[in-house]
Parts: C-alpha cells; sequence; structure tokens
DNA sequence: TATTGTTATACTCTATAACTATA
DNA sequence: TATAGTTATAGAGTATAACAATA
C-alpha cells in the first residue's frame, strides 16, 4: 500500500523521459554541431578522467565495449576524441579530447545548461531548493552498473 | 549569478541520464518480451488515448511523422498494436491496442515501477515527500513541444 | 493547397557473436 | 586462459526528402 513510494515512481517514469527529450534537443539546436546524448557524455567523461581506457568508459555509460568502440569511432571521425596508445600495456587505448573536442564539448554543455536554467528560471528560490535537494538525494541511487551483459533466453 | 539555478541545472543534467538508463535497462530485463523507452510510451499513450492517430502519438512523442510511423511498424510486427481505419477522415488512422499489448504493457509497466520503488526503497518517508515535491514542480515545465521540425543547416 | 501517412535513405545507439592481439 | 578492443551483423531510434491519397 506504499503510496508515496508509487506515487514517486510513477513520477519518476512520467517525468524523466520528458527532461531527457528536452536535453536531447537542446543538444541538436542548441548549437553549430549536435551531439547525441551518449556522445554528449562519452566527452563529458573523457574531459574529466583523462588517459581512460574504453572499458573504463563502457563501465561510466553502462555500455558493452563493442557499443563503445563504435560510438568513440564517431567521435574520432568528427576529430572531437584520438585514441592514443597506452604505454603501459598495449592492449589498452588511451582517450584523449582534441582541441575541437574540448571546444564542442564545452559549448555544448554551456548551451545545455543555460536551457534549463531557463526552463527552471520561473520557479521561487524555495522549489528551486526542494529540486536540489530531491537530486541529492536521487543521484546516488542511480549509479552506473557497468557494462551490460544481458541474460541469454 | 544564480548559484542555485546553476546548481539544479547541473543536478538535472547528472542525474536525469542515469535514472533514464535504469528505467531502460529494467525495461529489458524486467520481463519476458523487451521494450524500448519509446515503445512503452508509444503503448502507454494509446492505453490511455485510445482511438488516437499517428499524428496525435507525435505530438505527444515529440517526433516525427516518419520516425512514429516505423515505430509503430514494429509493435505492429510484434501484434502489440493495430492500425484501424478512421471512419471520418480516410486519411487518419486509428491505434488500437491488441489484447497481447494490453498485456505487454501492463507487465512491463508493473515491473518497471516496482523496480523504481524497490530503487527508492531505502528513502524515508520525508525524502520521498521531497521528492514527489520536486517531481510535482518539474513534470509542468518539460511539456511535449509537438512534432520535431529541425532547422535547416 | 494543406494534411495524413508511407517509403527511401542515412545517421546514431545498442546488442551478440566471432575475431585479433596482448598479458 | 583471460582481458582489451575491433569487426560483422542486426534491429531500434531519429531525421530529411520525396511521395501518395485525401480533404
Amino acid at each position: 500500500m506504499s503510496t508515496l513510494l508509487d506515487t514517486c515512481a510513477h513520477g519518476l517514469m512520467e517525468t524523466t523521459p520528458k527532461i531527457m527529450q528536452s536535453i536531447r534537443m537542446e543538444m541538436r539546436l542548441g548549437h553549430g554541431s549536435d551531439l547525441s546524448i551518449p556522445q554528449f557524455r562519452t566527452l563529458r567523461f573523457i574531459q574529466r578522467s583523462p588517459d581512460s581506457s574504453l572499458s573504463d568508459l563502457a563501465d561510466h555509460l553502462g555500455l558493452t565495449l563493442p557499443s563503445v568502440s563504435k560510438l568513440v569511432d564517431g567521435l574520432v571521425k568528427q576529430a572531437f576524441v584520438s585514441r592514443q596508445e597506452s604505454s603501459t600495456d598495449r592492449r589498452r587505448l588511451t582517450l584523449v579530447l582534441t582541441k575541437t573536442g574540448e571546444t564542442i564539448i564545452n559549448s555544448a554543455r554551456a548551451s545545455a545548461l543555460a536551457h534549463l536554467a531557463r526552463t527552471l528560471g520561473s520557479l521561487s528560490n524555495e522549489d528551486l531548493k526542494t529540486i536540489h535537494q530531491a537530486l541529492e538525494l536521487l543521484n546516488p541511487l542511480f549509479i552506473s552498473h557497468g557494462r551490460q551483459k544481458l541474460a541469454k533466453v
């Protein structure tokens, strides 16, 4: 009967996709070169965790290695990222942001944040405090669970 | 300088994709037949708004007609949905859930909700109240803006 | 002419399976 | 043998452009 719990679950299922769609749209329209959400997250991850390997990225995104390999393919093709050899382990590679990649991610991020801020702009400070608290509560509950490996059917 | 606003925008950008990924994963693993998020939303929309047209659905999802046509193709192929002719306007079609579709959407929904409830399960009632309030605030701000029509480059 | 929907084409996202190279 | 990554293949998601049928 836990009604409040159910209500929150419903709310998340209704609202989360709408927020994602808004972010996605801004990512396409908001600035020159359009990034998908995974591409954006990839650039952000490399920016924040330099010298990561493909496996590190796969763990962060919760995707399989082939998926991430292809994802990076696209970013390399656009010259946002380069693959460098690891010196210690010749199987591994090191992901590096190019100058262009750095520019793109900063601009996309700024544009997305500005758009979100505009969207939240009508709220009072108290409302914002509530949202902030809620995000602080939710964030640790939804952790990336490493690479996907789906059960066989 | 509006720091709280920025903090909320950052929080949304960090947390929203993680929640989506969790929902998406449950949608694939949680029950027999796996649905993508758009498929899930489509079935839900038809369930709640019977006799809708493809354009109605496109508006609801914020996608273009060709995208939605293809999306529905997949659901028809799986026999979750059927396309029926509209009696009043022979250009329009009417989307109808099949018996199977009804079963699938109910099961997927229950499973996703249960998973979310489990994830939120460790929170106190007060925390849940905060989240509930936040969702009530956020939900109306992120409305579907009708079909996409991207600017020409 | 405007609207509803489909088809053609072309990306990205994502997975599994099979492979190569290194440890 | 186990791990890092790629390639092959396949289906879904998404768009634009071009089209058919109806209003």
